[in-house]
DNA sequence: AGAGCCAAAATTGTCGACAATCTAGCTTGC
DNA sequence: GCAAGCTAGATTGTCGACAATTTTGGCTCT
């Protein structure tokens, strides 16, 4: 659902795959916010020349995974609690756009899907409660189906492409694990009835008040865990 | 106010020069929407290698200006009605947080100048109402100005560095005039007005209001000037 | 004559080397 | 002893050439 592209030997460029492979490198914290990439290093740990590989670090710069300065190069985004509070901004209001618009918008075998998939999720939370991972990992399958249900290209481009990849290195940073699950489980409920009602008014305020307090939760983290920039070296 | 970058022939990169040339010119509408920009007549163009050449493709690719196909080459984007409105509905909402942040946030000061430069703006339409091209560029000064007052970084981001260009393109595309110079300026004053009483609800719902009568004024036009998928050369 | 296939040309993707710039460590002077 | 300037190293930016893929033109076959 991501961007399924990865390990398939030829059928894309080589930058292609490294784009991928250092996005998820990034993404899951596998390389440490803040830390300098070099390319001649990078280079030769992907097996590839420089020119592939700059490319894929301008298009890890245009989705702002990391920063690059002219004649100095390219670092993971360092994280802030501002900027946090940024993205959840933009967040509640997109979502909530997308959220009316699937309401409008989406197909009735695609509004079934997404009432299956919200089953899947209540049955795999009340299985194994302590799985954050795969919760975790549902809970941006639900936005992103949402998202992909608006039929707006250009919204889906800038949340899937992305805002998503952005807000999941936050969660993997500040390791969020999900107390909230069961509660974000429920918002998520209705949010689907108000779709499966076609109800698109209500879809986009659940869904705001829905980030909203997902917001709130992460920002009352920060306050305990209050910021630490990581600039440790690559592993 | 764009970018300025232009001309200064030694403080930055090449590869960043060839992208504000190539953006200005296909915003300008130089280079025609659906044409294709070969790498080897590029190059020629502006007197670069092929290396700079692509950073700047891949930046261009990055606002979504252009669109790559893996072994064939880049276009220029092609503008359809459907995608018009989806740009509108993301501006609506994203502009409209911006507007309520802006009258949370700007100082004093920053008030004052934007409303000098309304004032600006007013003599201008009062003094040479034929002059069509300033009007939008004043137009886009007003947004620009709102957006950055908002103080979110990632929304000043998506609006002026990505979405802007694109409604830019737009624009001429379609061959907007400004019939609508005078009620659009009305209807900034408002804004500002709110902006300066502090008023972020006023503020964001006056701004969704301004955009959708844009957006009415837009597809009005289509409607009489349907879609023309143009596809000449290069000039 | 039209459709399908093959080959050549052009274009894009990739690579290695060179030049310009920045960073770090050392020397030198106060 | 500390700060400023300089030199050496490394890193980034740029270039030209080669390899792989796509496109186009012509040819053959039905």
């Amino acid at each position: 659902m991501l961007t399924a592209v990865a390990s398939n030997p030829d059928s894309t460029t080589l930058a292609d795959r490294v784009f991928a492979q250092i996005r998820r490198a990034i993404v899951e914290g596998e390389i440490a916010p803040g830390c300098k990439l070099s390319e001649p290093v990078l280079a030769e740990r992907f097996t590839v020349s420089r020119g592939p590989l700059r490319e894929a670090l301008r298009r890890l710069e245009a989705i702002h995974l990391i920063e690059r300065k002219a004649n100095v190069g390219a670092r993971v985004v360092s994280l802030s609690g501002v900027q946090l509070v940024e993205l959840y901004q933009i967040r509640e209001t997109l979502e909530g756009l997308a959220a009316r618009l699937a309401a409008e918008a989406m197909t009735d075998t695609a509004v079934a899907e997404l009432q299956s998939l919200l089953a899947e999720h209540r049955a795999s939370v009340a299985r194994d409660q302590w799985q954050a991972y795969f919760q975790t990992e549902g809970d941006w399958d639900f936005h992103y189906r949402i998202v992909h249900g608006s039929g707006n290209q250009r919204l889906i481009a800038i949340l899937c492409d992305d805002l998503y990849h952005l807000a999941r290195l936050y969660r993997c940073q500040f390791g969020m694990k999900s107390e909230r699950a069961t509660a974000a489980l429920k918002e998520h409920g209705l949010i689907v009835d108000a779709i499966a009602e076609r109800d698109g008014e209500l879809a986009e305020w659940l869904m705001r008040r829905h980030i909203r307090a997902s917001r709130r939760h992460a920002e009352q983290r920060i306050a305990h865990h209050p910021i630490q920039p990581t600039m440790r070296p690559v592993p």
